[in-house]
DNA sequence: TCGTTATTTCGTCAATAGGGAAAATGAAAT
DNA sequence: ATTTCATTTTCCCTATTGACGAAATAACGA
């Protein structure tokens, strides 16, 4: 039990995954889209979503072929409840939290194929850059 | 804000903090004390209590040459009260927790000059050892 | 003041964690 | 069956963390 306790709170414990539990807080986001707005390598997002889940704080939805990550209900961690109902009233006002919802809504006005393609770079801006790229950060 | 919160998270993060939190619930208890129970170093135990004051979850009082710590009231850190309470609902029925609740109780029938002279092996039992002096474990 | 003692700080070491690139996996479409 | 492509896994690198002993600090008692 302590084990598992130190689970979620390890969850919790780096920036990155506070950021992918709140921008999943209003519904469930594809792996491609939470690397967009993250602009983290892919393999870096999925290190944390595993992490995540084998905290029993997101759950997994196969679908084509596409990964669905959401806030995990009937959760396999007994802590896991009480740390989510945490976070759902916490960071609203956190600048990273909110530009993080600003991208959220641009992502969602896209089909996946055409988010997908471009990887990590949609908000951030490829290393070295075609500035028009960057136009819709 | 998000650092704020990361640093709430982090202390949650770790075994041995966890247990300080827990053993701190029913009231203060001094630096020697923590060690007693946990049986590690005092330099180490010094450290988790110093990081769980920065991330406003404890307190510090200085009496005399001892230091006592305390879960924290009126914090600096805005998420600390509700992760305190989230503390406090928890883990009761834990065997690690329930045994340094044992422990615990054995300390306070203990006056801190008999307790601290004796360092961390109060419990646990020194490496090389005199079987005698582990009997109270 | 001096010695004692509880606590903290410093330096070090091994282990862990977060980041990425590249290869492997797996499912859909051709 | 083969190709395509989103995701995951496998290394690798660097930075951080938790543990300790030893030295420094702080506060009491003689």
């Amino acid at each position: 039990m302590l084990e598992i306790f130190e689970t979620v709170g390890r969850a919790i414990s780096d920036q990155t995954r506070i950021r992918i539990l709140k921008m999943l807080q209003p519904g469930e986001l594809c792996v491609c889209q939470i690397t967009a707005i993250l602009g983290l390598a892919p393999a870096t997002v999925s290190k944390h979503l595993s992490l995540l889940k084998m905290a029993g704080l997101l759950s997994q939805r196969k679908r084509g072929r596409w990964v669905y990550y959401r806030w995990s209900t009937q959760s396999i961690n007994e802590y896991a409840p009480d740390v989510l109902s945490l976070m759902e009233g916490v960071l609203a006002d956190d600048p990273t939290i909110a530009e993080d919802r600003l991208r959220l809504e641009q992502v969602n006005r896209m089909s996946l194929e055409e988010l997908c393609g471009k990887g990590r770079f949609v908000f951030v801006g490829e290393p070295s850059d075609d500035p028009g790229k960057a136009a819709l950060a």
